[in-house]
DNA sequence: TTAGGAATTGCGAATTTACGCAATTAGCGG
DNA sequence: CCGCTAATTGCGTAAATTCGCAATTCCTAA
């Protein structure tokens, strides 16, 4: 089995997380499951667009989708893509609300980070 | 204040982070400050390479960068960077042994992928 | 001041990614 | 079967990233 290093997979899941679309439907799938039309409501891009940024997830098995009926239904993958989200809504809060530097350079250089 | 929607920036963030020698460098600098010249050594990447990248993490302030004499030293600016590749890891590793599982499934019942 | 290493920056070429239109598949109702 | 909505896929082009070479900056030692 060709083992790929895992700081290659973990910079392919970044990248696969970077599109605001991409990012909008995994916060709008953590409240539970939804069919494409609401999500094609809820978020600002053409059909199109949404299918191929679905098909990014799907194929990187972030999502799953399943018809039911004449609509189809995505739904959270599983693992603990909310907990990537959080991690990363805390480190934007913190360099948003920005000027706190001081707390965060603290508590850096104390523990000498290890 | 021109506000930037949280999904933009959070899609941004993840994009930043969505490459291997970006990633290898925050790695390296969680054990704490590193010249240039080490994390040279210890990522298969060129001079011009690292440089360029390491621009990117300055820019986007998720490390800092202070002359020591001739060197250059580079260090994880504050915010909970860790949090976010302790959070991918953990969503890899389930997700590796998730596709072991199905993988294995697939295998014992039907042989036909359709 | 000059030589040299360390690190960065400025392009240009090559690759990758995103977007939109047209065409296609799939289910539902008349 | 036919028409219609939902969703996806196939391309072609526009836009963004990446990478390496050459040139530049900054510091140190002779």
């Amino acid at each position: 089995m060709m083992s790929v290093p895992l700081y290659e997979a973990k910079a392919e899941l970044f990248r696969l997380l970077g599109h605001p679309v991409r990012i909008r439907v995994l916060e709008l799938l953590q409240d539970g499951p939804m069919p494409v039309r609401e999500l094609l409501a809820a978020i600002e891009v053409e059909p199109t667009g949404l299918s191929q940024h679905l098909a990014v997830l799907r194929r990187s098995s972030m999502v799953t989708a399943h018809r039911d009926g004449s609509t189809v239904v995505y739904a959270l993958a599983g693992g603990d893509v909310a907990d990537l989200l959080r991690a990363a809504r805390k480190l934007l809060t913190q360099k948003l609300t920005g000027q706190n530097e001081l707390l965060t350079e603290l508590l850096d250089t104390e523990t000498g980070v290890r």
